[in-house]
DNA sequence: TTGTAAGCGTTATCAC
DNA sequence: GTGATAACGCTTACAA
């Protein structure tokens, strides 16, 4: 058990200083064609690599993304760290995961964790608990103290970077408009509580569609579950809840759901209330999960490319990464003028199956 | 935009040395009650936190722990990261991820990439492409240089570490006998070719179940799916293979499948064959995931318990770490003495549920 | 009680 | 063409 060599050791055992064994081993044209071959073919031979974190030291950049996200069991998330983690490799870089499990504090303490010189910037959706909370003081520190950030999904206005979004709006909107086209009158919702922005913003999309074909809405129609309870592990709530809903709602032609797990319950539900899916009643999903193309009958949802999204934000971090160093220091004309932040938008697309006509 | 301040600054701005601010940051009683407290106070104003890189290059170690897995997009994998990034930040560890995207090369540049003293060990799962390789060697050349390695569910005796695996051969003995049990004669196996080990194991003990009851094997009841062609993006193919198989062996009374994708595949296709779950056909799945509890029915599956996986990796891992420190160097009284290395199996579970009676 | 110096592994600058 | 030195940020023996 031979720990890894180091330029050093090299050194001694070929009796060269130290910086001639670096230069030799960068080609650098200082040294002369014998002893950069003699040290190279050493080198080599003990399988010599320059350790990282010495570079890190001396470079002060870790050529590492941090990610911070809720929860890693989720098929968007998951998606979206396979596409940070290709393009980072790609271009040379590390990825290095927190969870924050939904938690407020945990998402701190896992970013002061990883903003303490162990990564070079983040990439991260917000919590449920600070969303509800609304307390954005730690990201903006991150930020003050020079560490680039970008959002993904789950954004807020109160703090300036760079976004990547779903167009969660227009998905919901073209979803409800194309169950209107297939003839649905009444078309429910099934969402979430409104802290959680994307659920937001899938509502409005919904009540939008409705307006713009005169469709007048119908609060009743309108489920919304507070999935702080846990609905992955409590089926049985959610079920019941949505089966109620169908019960007090029986003209229910359409459902359009903000997420995969709800839309599924519902077409299951429904089933066993003896409605035929899409005869009866059609349902969209948001998401495009496993659960979705595998459910009986397969759902149609709203696909929200969590790979793309994941590339996305990955190349606009590496992006102002590099960039800081080609113009280290950025100065303002006036204090006024911010460095501008880019907000991208990726279009959703609508994934058809059989829940719809 | 201030940058993260260090001890030099602080020890400028106090009028003091370094090494005064370093001791009394760390509540030395070297330095006195006065100056530690004006230090501290200072510190604390502007939010003095320890570079993680220095540390790491003084300590010679860095305190996370590198996961390279094959897939992240799969639900197994994600519960085994969840467990280990729980145990590694409550020992406070991080955790740094690589994909090998079940190919060799790339789980051999993302080792390397890791090895270079960006982490202090490994916990991995072996890619689909180095176990048909047979080839070993950059796991056994990592562990030479002195880092320590545990490796989970896709393991091989080839390597000598600390392992982690599921009782595969038990499970699916279980499964089977449950089957039997049940009432069925004519038992299917839907599996993967042979060079996926726990696919092998598992296939092993569907046979065991079988001849320990007295029932001879029929290699027509026996589908191989070669999963090398991508099926999760090509449900139809794996759906006509399935049909196909149902077809040339009507008798069929239950099927035990070695993932929860072919389970559910099997029992989409039987129903479509006009069969009826689980009174026509009962089924049995491996892994316990997202789909086994929304598919309808839902199916009854052996469980993995990844995030117990995870947990007790991380825990196995962490413990050799922190072993190193207090015996640095491990004498042996002979060369033929190893260290022990431990192999933890994770006992499985089945979960009933509505495809089976 | 405080400060100096060495060292972790590297590279860049400058001197010989 | 080669080597000594400083620096990245920190800790710690040792000196004052």
């Amino acid at each position: 058990m031979k720990r890894k060599i180091t330029l050093k050791q090299i050194a001694k055992e070929l009796d060269v200083s130290v910086s001639t064994v670096s230069k030799a081993l960068s080609n650098s044209k200082e040294i002369s064609e014998d002893t950069t071959q003699k040290i190279q073919a050493f080198a080599k031979l003990y399988n010599y690599k320059p350790n990282n974190i010495a570079l890190s030291l001396k470079n002060r950049k870790t050529k590492t993304i941090g990610i911070l996200i809720p929860e890693i069991v989720h098929h968007f998330f998951s998606t979206v760290i396979r596409g940070i983690e290709r393009v980072a490799n790609r271009r040379g870089y590390n990825v290095i995961v927190g969870l924050s499990n939904e938690s407020f504090t945990k998402e701190i303490i896992n970013m002061e964790m990883l903003a303490n010189g162990s990564i070079d910037g983040f990439i991260l959706s917000i919590s449920k608990e600070t969303l509800l909370k609304q307390d954005y003081h730690h990201f903006n520190a991150t930020i003050n103290q020079g560490m680039p950030i970008v959002m993904f999904d789950r954004v807020v206005d109160e703090v300036d970077c760079d976004k990547v979004i779903v167009d969660d709006f227009n998905g919901a909107v073209k979803a409800v408009k194309k169950l209107i086209g297939n003839g649905c009158k009444h078309i429910a919702l099934i969402t979430t509580l409104d802290y959680v922005s994307v659920g937001k913003l899938r509502t409005q999309g919904y009540l939008e569609a409705l307006q713009s074909n005169g469709i007048e809405a119908d609060s009743n129609l309108i489920l919304k579950i507070d999935d702080s309870l846990d609905v992955e592990n409590n089926l049985d709530v959610l079920e019941a809840e949505i089966a109620q809903f169908f019960k007090s709602n029986p003209n229910i032609h359409g459902v359009f759901a903000v997420n995969e797990l709800y839309a599924v319950s519902a077409m299951k539900v429904a089933r066993k209330l003896g409605l035929k899916i899409p005869d009866d009643v059609q349902v969209i999903g948001f998401t495009d999960g496993v659960l979705s193309k595998h459910a009986t009958p397969s759902l149609t949802t709203v696909s929200q490319h969590g790979q793309k999204i994941g590339e996305q934000s990955a190349n606009l971090l590496i992006d102002r990464l590099e960039a800081e160093d080609t113009q280290p220091e950025q100065y303002f004309t006036n204090n006024e003028q911010k460095r501008d932040f880019i907000k991208l938008v990726i279009e959703t697309e609508i994934i058809e199956r059989e829940s719809t006509k």
